[in-house]
DNA sequence: GAGATAACTTTACACGCGATAAGTTTTTAT
DNA sequence: ATAAAAACTTATCGCGTGTAAAGTTATCTC
């Protein structure tokens, strides 16, 4: 980087003594000009500081380099992390990731497509908020652009789906607590916002059955995504109350199983194995901070490896061999059980 | 939304009898246009679906609308936090937001600018990595397009710098510490990646000499920005070693308080204020989960809602009028002592 | 109602690249 | 060595917008 400003491909390939279109190619794919063009092209590189204007391309490429990534919530250490390991993948594969966040608001998801929609990106990855979302807006979106659906499904919405296995994940889990201890009650919100959580209900009341136990659900007041907020005040008033049927809570997630126990810790109730304590309390996502909560929870990991990587796969096959004949595909991987102090 | 297709803003003109350069000046500026055109024109914007082709307008223009935003580690709840704050605030002054995370890593973070410089954003709002970084690399960005820092500082960087008052947070945590019990020691790791790491360091001891008394450091090894995990496992190591040398910990941040929490628990030391309890254990950053930890984390809170404020409204003046004549400005923002239960 | 002015229209070109066609050179295969 | 194939060259068009100049129409001022 010596020589004088180049402001387009044509100066450029004046300088490294290639012809336009050659140098077009070489900036396409490397691969594909001959190696002494490409030596040439990447000597000149060396030596005079050349882009190509990324506006120029995307206007005359058939389909731009660019892969959306919607996430609910990048406040959620959770999606930032899944996020953060998609990111990489894509990037991996020659495209371009544009990460964007709803910040658990339908209408920011629905702004985040309209401004994916103003980039043309070849494909889309998205984490659905869930119920919240507006499904008809979605399907229209995932309609227009190759769309692959993760974390929570919305029935017929994109080209595939996924997930976790929730019936898998909680009956594991489930099985644990019996096994070891009481059965578990099922801490939730009344209203979740997430598919996840219906189907973890559903799923600890099948479980349950199947061991014979009553099941028992404490389903709590609560809008939003303040998951901890509300796992703290309401489980500061479930342990007031006595509400508790068992010693033995599973949370629906980690987020409120977080808050639960800051809730008992403040309301003297010792969590844990141990002597003298009282509570078993259990979740489910291994959040990134469950390892240091006090004591440390016990969950359930969500292969979010797998559920990245397939998605990843799967929007770059959509992508490059063009349309997708096949039906919807929907996975479900199977949750790890991660033991630990508080159950 | 009903006619056919529109493909361009020509197609768009025809339609809605107006020709394309008035067209194109309304979409600049709605204001810019007599107000019987501005009717007609979104009239016309209802019945069809037309936006501009986002690449077309870059590629002309001379600025772009585009602000990058650049923050070390996403996977962070504090950054997440603020960049979800500073996003807002782009976005309502009509610009668009591009949201970039370093990963924690000096490479990411140049390979970010590079990404950024693409984009060929009207500015840059970046929250360097620190001592990591490549400054050479971030002021010669710096150099090309209007970028302002927040959070780290790095030496002449970039036109302007917000950030937190280290030396007045650190002074009043320290003179709260010291008035309710015993002097803290000091507790951060042996080589920091942040420089405001450094200058909390230095503002403890400095608050320490003036209350006469005499400072304590405990410096762990470890690298990068795992800092739970490092508080966790040298706080054992710590607690194990009996190397405290007095019953008040302030950690340089929440992240290394958080991990230092979960060793202590984990070592059946009891943390707080109340009966029984050996450890008061301190924070900085009031972390999104510092309310949740247990107990309930006594730290500083950062005015991230003025830091985010001040340093969009002086992105988005460095863009509107031109150049920045005067000299680069820096200014430190109050903490707000956030008393719970850990100390 | 006349002139001034603001807002429009038409026309034309620029932006920087992808894509393609037709011709030329270099490399590879036989 | 020769033919075929591959890679290059030049030339030209198209993409969808911004922008400027010159002429026309609507609106405002007195």
């Amino acid at each position: 980087m010596s020589g004088a400003k180049i402001k387009n491909m044509e100066g450029f390939a004046a300088v490294s003594g290639i012809s336009r279109p050659t140098v077009s190619k070489y900036f396409n794919d490397p691969d594909s000009v001959r190696k002494s063009t490409r030596i040439k092209i990447e000597a000149a590189l060396e030596r005079y500081d050349y882009r190509p204007n990324i506006y120029a391309i995307n206007q005359n490429r058939r389909r731009t380099k660019n892969i959306g990534l919607v996430v609910p919530n990048l406040t959620d250490p959770f999606f930032a992390a899944i996020a953060r390991t998609m990111e990489g993948l894509v990037l991996a594969a020659g495209y371009n990731p544009l990460l964007l966040s709803s910040h658990g608001g339908a209408d920011q998801e629905i702004s985040n497509l309209d401004s994916l929609r103003a980039i043309k990106p070849a494909g889309v990855l998205l984490a659905p908020l869930g119920r919240a979302s507006n499904s008809a807006l979605l399907a229209e979106f995932a309609d227009e652009i190759p769309t692959v659906l993760f974390d929570a499904n919305l029935e017929d919405v994109g080209e595939a789906f996924f997930g976790s296995d929730n019936a898998q994940s909680i009956d594991l889990i489930v099985q644990y607590l019996c096994r070891t201890g009481e059965p578990p009650a099922f801490f939730e919100m009344k209203n979740p916002v997430n598919p996840n959580a219906y189907r973890r209900r559903t799923a600890y009341a099948a479980s349950m059955e199947r061991l014979g136990q009553e099941p028992h659900f404490i389903r709590v007041d609560g809008e939003g995504w303040d998951f901890e907020e509300i796992g703290f005040r309401q489980g500061t008033r479930v342990i007031a109350e006595k509400l508790l049927p068992t010693n033995t809570v599973l949370c629906s997630n980690d987020r409120l199983a977080i808050g639960l126990l800051s809730a008992a810790f403040e309301s003297g109730v010792r969590v844990g194995l141990g002597e003298g304590c009282s509570l078993r309390i259990a979740g489910h996502d291994d959040h990134p901070f469950a390892r240091y909560t006090c004591p440390s929870l016990t969950t359930i990991s969500q292969d979010y490896g797998a559920i990245g990587a397939r998605s990843v796969e799967t929007i770059l096959a959509l992508i490059e061999d063009g349309k997708s004949a096949k039906e919807r595909e929907v996975t479900f991987f199977e949750g790890r059980l991660v033991m630990r102090g508080s159950a």
